[in-house]
DNA sequence: CTGTTAGCGCGTTCAA
DNA sequence: TTGAACGCGCTAACAG
């Protein structure tokens, strides 16, 4: 700036001023400090600017894997907000490694962000108390365990609930249950939505055959492989995430057979498989976009009545997809 | 920092020390400062420190859309080596939108990241040659045109032309292409690949087969309807990248008719849609793996000898998935 | 071993 | 309408 002021012989003060449209600078003096400027190729110093003003104009996003589409789309939906109210994204990645998580998050916050949004990647959150107390944090599909804070989830338990009933509407009465960890919420509110509409019609489910802990698309391959070969094969499958309905979609394939599917989180292609496939579907972007709303909300009201915590519910929504090929303009009739 | 240094009965001086770890502090004072850092929890302040020190610690990644796998990969590959390498990842997204590109790389410069990963969005890079002038940029996936910098790319064109060599080799001659605009390097690329196949064979492509500017699956799939429901219809497909796949199968499926189709970019369950398809497969993390450490690698001799420009190439791997389910284990023949 | 001075690049405040 | 002094939070260089 001091270079610009004497390019343009004035002093740094008034570059500063031009710069910030600042209404009290003569349009003589403007004019030259702009010519100043790109003759130089001058930019100011967004870095040292916050410094003098506060606020980073960076807001942080922590996600356990961005591979998984559901965290990708989740980002995009951030940054799409953020990018609308003038803030940029930091971007941490926490590789599925949990323990990784607290110095992502401290680090963040340590460059300034001003905000936070979380999906937290295990059951314990504490970490994020620290970082509570310095920016406001927002959590995505997981619920706070302990801690006042906003949250954005989907509603696990009701599209567990609509694709199961929709599988027992279909006269199933043996449906497999393959799941994530029961220590993570979703696991465990699919698992409630899965038993309710069990309970619903009167139906106790086979506790024989109900996996948890299903971690990756391979666990649950084998787990779906163990399952039809074993003596008591279930009818129909609900899976409570992409990666588990692809490893079930993966080991049927293998085995040359097919079942009723049911299952969380929409992939590409998933209606052109020609499987009997009920997909419990959601907007990833949105709970992205929703968790930036509320986060950008409370970056102004930094010190003033903090409102009490809110929580936001995506909505799902079912989708079946038919066993067969349709004919040229619309579904057909499976031979 | 004064706060901290008066609690220990320090300067802030001597807080900073001791939160450098500098040698030169005597253990009884050097405990003194830990405590009260704790008891007033405080942080040291990242952005100030880069201020004085600089280097802010970030590198800047552009990309058009986070939605589809392979920028997300890319990301995440890039993410992995700045988090060894100490770095943390200022997210830009285009969303598709050309004409946004040229002000998110000046704000991310404005905002002191340390060098840039672009996937530039259109054929111009000119608005790339001024963040040239102040940090390291590093290309992904596209060469650079008109300027001397780093990039990373696929090899388009040999995967192109295995993939094509492979139909060729079933007995294919008229196989249609499907690809996206031809002014994007990908889809020169990857059209000179499929040509240079079918010289090879001494067959002429039919270029009332060839399909360019395709932008997404829906086009793709407008188009794969029109081809295979004209006169002369094709007897294999290729698609130049996954959403053209996706859109083309889609079609295929809709029309309850089956072609092979040969195609860029690997996706989910590729392996189990039971369809004849052969995939041009690469590591999108690597891209993004490598990117990082070619734009690092240049971090340090800020002012040194620049090395000549670096172009990496990721091979590419093609895969054939067969058309019918295989028995219980292992792969079955196809027929 | 510890403190003081100065300044990274900018903007607020006050004076001219 | 413009400039000088001062400070945002931190640390290198130099005292002591």
């Amino acid at each position: 700036m001091q270079d610009v002021g004497k390019l343009a012989q004035v002093s740094a003060m008034t570059v500063s001023r031009v710069l910030k449209n600042d209404p009290g600078v003569s349009e003589a003096t403007r004019e030259r400090v702009f010519s100043a400027v790109d003759r130089l190729g001058y930019r100011r110093n967004e870095t040292a600017r916050s410094l003098r003003l506060g606020g980073s104009g960076m807001i942080g996003l922590v996600v356990t894997n961005l591979a998984n589409p559901f965290y990708s789309r989740l980002a995009l939906g951030v940054q799409e907000v953020a990018t609308e109210f003038g803030f940029r994204v930091l971007l941490g990645n926490s590789a599925e490694q949990t323990d990784r998580e607290p110095e992502l998050v401290d680090d963040l916050v340590d460059h300034q962000v001003e905000g936070l949004i979380v999906v937290p990647a295990g059951s314990r959150q504490q970490h994020l108390a620290g970082a509570m107390r310095r920016v406001p944090v927002v959590l995505a599909a997981r619920p706070p365990a302990g801690l006042d804070t906003d949250c954005v989830l989907v509603d696990d338990f009701h599209g567990a609930r609509e694709a199961t009933a929709s599988l027992l509407a279909d006269g199933h009465t043996r449906i497999a249950f393959l799941g994530n960890p029961p220590a993570l919420y979703t696991g465990a509110e699919r698992l409630r939505g899965f038993w309710a509409a069990h309970e619903e019609v009167g139906i106790e489910p086979d506790s024989g055959i109900i996996r948890q802990g299903l971690t990756d698309a391979l666990t649950a391959e084998r787990a779906t492989r163990e399952l039809i070969e074993g003596s008591d094969r279930p009818s129909a499958l609900f899976c409570t995430n992409n990666r588990i309905s692809q490893g079930a979609i993966r080991a049927l394939y293998k085995a040359g057979t097919t079942i009723p599917i049911a299952g969380f989180d929409d992939f590409d292609l998933s209606d052109v498989l020609g499987l009997p496939l009920t997909i419990v579907s959601y907007d990833a972007d949105e709970i992205g976009r929703q968790a930036a709303r509320l986060l950008i909300g409370r970056l102004g009201h930094s010190d003033a009545e903090p409102p009490a915590a809110r929580r936001i519910t995506v909505p799902t929504r079912v989708v079946r997809h038919g066993a067969a090929p349709g004919a040229d303009a619309g579904p057909a009739p499976t031979e």
